[in-house]
DNA sequence: TGGCAATACTG
DNA sequence: CAGTAT
DNA sequence: GCCA
C-alpha cells in the first residue's frame, strides 16, 4: 500500500466520521495526518516498525501509529471499513456536491435513507427538502442547481491540468522516430474550459503500415504514469493514466490526418451540422 | 490539559 | 442566534 | 486525534 492509497482511506474515513457526527478536532486529525503522509518523501510502507521515524512526521502520534500499523499489517482500517457499513458509499460523492455538507447527508439519510445523487435531485425536484428541519426552498433551489453544476464538471479535468498531461503525451510520441507529428483534439483542441478525456492523434511513416504500427504502439506503452491500457487496436489506443484522465491515441496515415482532426476535434454536434 | 481559523449564508 | 458549509 |  503506497502512501496515496493511506492517505485516500484517511481522508475517506474523516468524511464518513463527519457524516457520523463525530468530533470535528479528531476528523481535522485524519485529515492532518493524511495530508502529512501525502507529502511524505518515503514510503510510510517501508518505514514501519520504525515508530520512532513515524512519530517524528508531524501529525503523526500515537494513536495514527495504531491506524498505520493497521493499515499496513492488514490492508484495511477497521474503523473505515465500520463506516462504510454503516452509512453508503455513495455518500462521500454527495460530500463533493457543493453546499451539500456531512450534516446535510445525515438529516437526508435519516429521513429519506436515500445517500446516492440520483436520489437527492428526485427529492428536492419532489419538494422534499425544503419540509426537512433547517432547510427551505432556498436550499433546494440551490441544490439542485449545485447538483447541476456537479454533473457538468464531474470526471473531467481542469484544461490546464489536461493541457500539460497531453503535452507529456505529446512528447512521448515525438521522440519516436518515424512520428511527425502528435497533436491534441477534442474539447482540449476546441479550448473547453474542462476536458473529459484526451484525443491525441498521430501521423508520420511510422503510422503507415502495420509492422510499424505495432511497433510504435509498443513504444506508446511505454509511457510514464500509464496505469491500464483499456483497449489496443491496429489504428487506436486507449489508456488511462495516474490520475485517472482516459487518453485515446490514434494512429493515422497522413493523407487523412487534416479529415481525421477535423473529425476528431468536435464537436459531435459541429460534425452532425457539417 | 487546553486549544485546534475565521467567516458567510440560511432558517 | 444557531447550525452548516467553505 | 495531535501538539505545546
Amino acid at each position: 500500500m503506497d502512501n496515496k492509497s493511506i492517505a485516500g482511506i484517511l481522508y475517506e474515513t474523516a468524511d464518513l466520521m463527519e457524516i457520523d457526527g463525530a468530533d470535528s478536532f479528531r476528523i481535522r486529525s485524519y485529515r492532518n495526518a493524511a495530508e502529512a503522509i501525502e507529502a511524505h518523501p518515503q514510503q510510510i510502507s517501508d518505514l514501519i516498525g520504525n515508530d520512532k521515524q513515524l512519530l517524528a512526521i508531524s501529525g503523526i502520534g500515537k494513536g495514527m501509529l495504531q491506524n498505520l500499523k493497521e493499515m499496513l499489517g492488514e490492508g484495511r482500517l477497521k474503523l473505515h471499513a465500520e463506516l462504510l457499513t454503516k452509512y453508503r458509499p455513495s455518500m462521500l460523492q454527495l460530500l463533493k456536491v457543493q453546499g451539500l455538507g456531512p450534516k446535510t447527508i445525515a438529516l437526508i439519510w435519516s429521513a429519506y435513507q436515500v445517500s446516492d445523487l440520483e436520489g437527492v435531485e428526485s427529492l428536492a425536484r419532489e419538494g422534499k427538502i425544503r419540509i426537512l428541519p433547517r432547510m427551505g426552498e432556498k436550499h433546494e433551489t440551490k441544490l439542485l442547481k449545485a447538483i447541476e453544476d456537479y454533473r457538468r464538471i464531474a470526471g473531467r479535468f481542469l484544461i490546464d491540468v489536461a493541457e500539460k498531461q497531453a503535452e507529456k503525451i505529446a512528447d512521448h510520441l515525438r521522440h519516436y522516430p518515424g512520428v511527425e507529428k502528435a497533436t491534441p483534439a477534442g474539447s482540449l483542441r476546441r479550448g473547453r474550459e474542462t476536458v473529459g478525456d484526451l484525443d491525441i492523434l498521430v501521423t508520420g511513416p511510422a503510422c503507415c503500415d502495420d509492422t510499424e504500427r505495432q511497433k510504435l504502439i509498443d513504444h506508446i506503452i511505454k509511457l510514464p504514469g500509464l496505469m491500464e491500457i483499456i483497449a489496443r487496436g491496429e489504428n487506436k489506443i486507449s489508456f488511462r493514466m495516474r490520475g485517472d484522465m482516459q487518453v485515446d491515441v490514434r494512429l493515422l496515415a497522413p493523407d487523412s490526418f487534416g479529415s481525421a482532426m477535423q473529425y476528431f476535434t468536435g464537436s459531435k454536434a459541429h460534425n452532425v451540422a457539417l
